[in-house]
RNA sequence: GCCGAGGUGGUGAAAUGGUAGACACGCUUGCCUUAGGAGCAAGUACCGCAAGGUAUGCAGGUUCAAGUCCUGUCCUCGGCACCA
């Protein structure tokens, strides 16, 4: 029999599975559905890495298992196919961003299906062709109508080198996102998203539908990527309570979690970005001009570097504590920061680090309030942070701190200086950008009608093709007049297109639900279509999506069920990440470390079945991998056994082996199937190795069990699966056959291995016959050598028996 | 600092509280040959001649029995971070 030729087999069943239509899902079935969904690639010239491909043949796997399992699965995909690669490609040569990404589309496709992946390609979506952005516009429109998109000034992120604003999830740490530089601070008119609104549980019709917080109660996601999102939405429960100045009708406002600490405090602090600096009647104004004018000079990365805590005092102005009447100075301070909470602090340096640091620099008294009630050594020259019992806090000594913050905030509400709030470190998202190569905002700027939303008959406002990609570091739409001039829809008048585009985290926000309509023309998607596919039952990406597009695509859902556009709350049931597969040095894979694995090389010397079941072999989907060319022969060997296994098919044979046999494959069966469904690849591809093993030590193979085996491999090897279909000469394709049903009677065994124990530790083990109970398996133990030894001239206190698996004498 | 996930052979890794290291790579020895990115057989945690003992980051604990459960501690990776 001829070696397994890949090379011939793969592109041959490839052709046929496309030609034969078998990946469509049903438009119409009684068959329950599925959804299993990728997050879809921005189509980059490198092509298909590593990542991708161990991340589609999970999902290609899962997809597959469930066809055979008789679902009707909907697994597409689709391109993310706006962004800033294209653009400043085009601005460096001149070749405009739709060509870059047509080649780029077209190079992912050929190597999406050079690798057997079971996509349907009849819903393929492209985020950057106007048949879908068309949508993402009317869908921004409907937020804007709903006032859940605005406008506003606001102190944003600029990259200079990029030339646009960014979210503040695309400038951590004050570095963007996309190129590495320092962003700077820029007061702009922007668009926003009000994902804020999102954050809470709140009534829609009646009924109570999940926040962004609850709501991650109810899906199945890693651990660590609901974290992620709660630590960024940054909840903190705390009260706001009023400072009065003194000789002014001024208050000062402060935010604070600590409310048990206000016996405490012994100044206030407000950020330099606070408007009462300027409003307050300051004794040295000049010295406190030029603080701020040095605090606004800092980037937000210098401003986080300085360790060194600085500040200025308020001559002449000084505050009320609103428990104790006694007046406090007041500082102004960069480490209070303008955009969180109210932009000024009580401070207790007591029991606040930042405080303490900074009442020894400048010489402030430290009062406290709070001791330890477990005897914790205070370490000199550190804050006492913890919860504790109050004292020097008159008719409040003696409680614990939980309880004088309730009491405290009571206090507060009932004398009207106080009230108990909530605060989120999660802004409205920024989604404006000025940037080309994105969905223009449809909106027009008319001088009589004010912000006018392009009608929805003019949908969609596309991208001028006909502009000029000089390299001037400008977008080319910026220039462009005849995008830019308009006529009011309102009253006629010559009027002025917004000429921002959105962020390309729109565009990926609602494209699962194109999906599932993706030709309609008449809407987003159906009601009917929606009904039937949404929500995604299963989705697989990077963690490194973990915030962004996660958190926002879990808003765009709760904003449009809001809107009544759908008719659930959560987009994405399950949640998997693939983990990220390192270079063969351990170091993350690129190009300068000369480190890439490209899998095109691999799947022709190795095949595309050996590229995707060694990528499953290596260890567990949501670890971090680091690759290993060697170890792919092994896979390349299995697979090669596996077909040549049917050397040894004898038509006349009705079942392989004995019973053990027979117990081996049907737990195998029953094994693969549960490691499917629960992405553990790894162990059902071992499982298959054990019985491949077991199989080749056979003289002869029963049709029936090779069967199996090629109905086993063909969710994971689907080609050589085919292939070992047709040496049965099985009916059609192994693609549409059904998974099959272990058989629970052949899984029995006849004879186990147990294990002896003599004091909790291994002495023997014994080959028996299966059932046997306590009193049998003791006799059988009490009669060998070995057991004897460790057993004799001891008093025996107790046996445990584990049926078919151990047995335990407790000697003293 | 806070939150999350982890620490098991030379390597990637297995293990419903029940034989730790399955499966695979690599390595050692042998066989075979249509010299192929072959195939087959045996072996491969550590100490010990053996009997046996020791091993899942470290220290304790619970249990007849712990990689697995509990307490503490150290380290690695990921996210957030002057968030009051």
């Amino acid at each position: 029999m001829a070696k397994y030729n890949f090379k011939e087999s793969e592109p041959r069943w490839q052709k046929f599975w496309q030609e034969q239509n078998l990946f469509q899902a049903e438009q119409t079935s009684t068959k329950p559905k599925k959804y299993i969904l990728d997050m879809f690639p921005y189509p980059s010239g490198d092509g298909l890495h590593m990542g991708h491909v161990e991340s589609y043949t999970a999902t290609d796997i899962y997809s597959r298992y469930w066809r055979m399992k008789g679902f009707n699965v909907l697994h597409p995909q689709g391109w993310d196919a706006f962004g800033l690669p294209a653009e400043n490609y085009a601005i460096k040569t001149g070749v405009h961003p739709s060509e870059t990404t047509k080649k780029a589309i077209e190079n992912f496709t050929r190597q999406i299906n050079s690798l057997g992946f079971s996509y349907d390609w009849s819903r393929e979506l492209n985020t950057s062709d106007p048949s879908y952005y068309k949508w993402t516009q009317w869908l921004f429109l409907q937020l804007y109508a709903a006032g859940l998109a605005y406008k506003k000034k606001a102190k944003v992120n600029w990259c200079d080198s990029c030339q646009t604003v960014l979210a503040n999830e695309q400038a951590e740490g004050g570095v963007c996102d996309r190129c590495g530089s320092m962003v700077v601070q820029k007061d702009l008119e922007q668009w926003f998203f009000k994902i804020s609104d999102f954050i809470e549980d709140q009534m829609v019709a009646g009924k109570t539908v999940k926040g962004l917080l609850s709501g991650l109660e109810t899906v199945d996601w890693p651990e660590s990527t609901k974290a992620a999102q709660r630590n960024w939405i940054g909840r903190s429960e705390g009260v706001e309570m009023d400072f009065t100045v003194d000789n002014s009708d001024q208050k000062i406002v402060v935010f604070t979690t600590r409310v048990d600490t206000i016996f405490g405090c012994t100044y206030v602090v407000l950020a330099p970005e606070h408007p009462l600096v300027s409003k307050l009647q300051i004794e040295n104004s000049t010295e406190v001009a030029e603080y701020l004018a040095t605090a606004k000079s800092k980037t937000e990365l210098e401003r986080m570097e300085t360790k060194e805590k600085t500040g200025v005092l308020l001559q002449g102005v000084t505050a009320r504590n609103p428990f104790t009447g006694v007046a406090v100075p007041v500082f102004v301070a960069d480490y209070v920061l303008g955009g969180y909470g109210t932009g000024a602090v009580m401070a207790v340096p007591a029991h606040d680090q930042r405080d303490y640091e900074f009442a020894v620099k400048y010489d402030l008294p430290i009062v406290e309030v709070i001791t330890s009630e477990k005897n914790i050594a205070v370490e000199a020259g550190q804050a006492f942070t913890d919860d504790g019992k109050l004292i020097n806090s008159e008719l409040y000594n003696g409680l614990h701190s939980a309880e004088a913050r309730q009491k405290m905030a009571t206090w507060l509400a009932d004398n009207q200086k106080g009230r108990i709030k909530v605060n989120y470190k999660l802004r409205d998202w920024l989604i404006s950008r000025q940037r080309y190569w994105g969905a223009p905002i449809p909106i027009i700027y008319c001088e009589f009608c004010g912000v006018v939303p392009v009608p929805e008959k003019d949908l969609p406002v596309t991208l001028p093709t006909d502009v000029d990609f000089k390299p001037t570091g400008e977008s080319p739409l910026v220039n462009s007049e005849a995008f830019h001039t308009v006529i009011c829809p309102l009253c006629g008048a010559p009027a002025r297109r917004e000429s921002d585009t959105m962020d390309t985290f729109v565009c990926s926000s609602w494209y699962y639900l194109r999906y599932a309509d993706s030709e309609n023309a008449e809407v987003f998607a159906s009601p009917e279509a929606l009904k039937q596919w949404l929500p995604v039952d299963v989705y697989l990406g990077g963690a490194e999506h973990s915030v962004l597009h996660l958190l926002y695509a879990r808003f765009f859902t709760k904003a449009l069920q809001k809107l009544g556009l759908v008719e659930f709350n959560e987009p994405f049931l399950m949640l998997r990440h693939q983990g990220i597969i390192l270079g063969s040095d351990g170091n993350k894979m690129s190009k300068s470390k000369g480190n890439v694995v490209n899998p095109d090389e691999i799947a022709k010397v190795y095949g595309a079945d050996a590229l995707r079941l060694y990528e499953m072999f290596m260890g567990p989907l949501e670890d971090m991998k680091p690759w290993n060319t060697n170890g792919i022969v092994g896979i390349s060997r299995f697979l090669d056994r596996m077909y040549r296994l049917a050397e040894k098919i004898d038509a006349k044979l009705t079942q392989t082996g004995g019973a053990k046999v027979q117990s081996l494959l049907h737990k195998t069966i029953k094994k693969v199937g549960e490691d499917i469904e629960q992405f553990k690849f790894n162990t059902a591809i071992s499982a298959l190795m054990i019985l491949l093993n077991e199989l080749e030590k056979e003289p002869v193979i029963a049709t029936n069990d090779y069967r199996f085996l090629a109905l086993m491999l063909s969710p994971l090897a689907p080609h050589l699966a085919e292939e070992m279909w047709q040496i049965l000469a099985g009916e059609g394709s192994v693609t549409q056959a059904t998974w099959p049903m272990a058989d629970t009677a052949a899984m029995q065994d006849v004879e186990v291995t147990m294990v002896v124990q003599v004091g909790g530790k291994v002495r023997q083990t014994i080959t028996v016959a299966a059932g046997l109970d306590q009193n049998a398996i003791m006799a059988i133990v009490m009669a060998d050598e070995v057991v004897k030894k460790w057993v004799e001239g001891k008093e025996m206190v107790k046996i445990v028996f584990v049926p078919d698996k151990l047995i335990n004498i407790v000697v003293k």
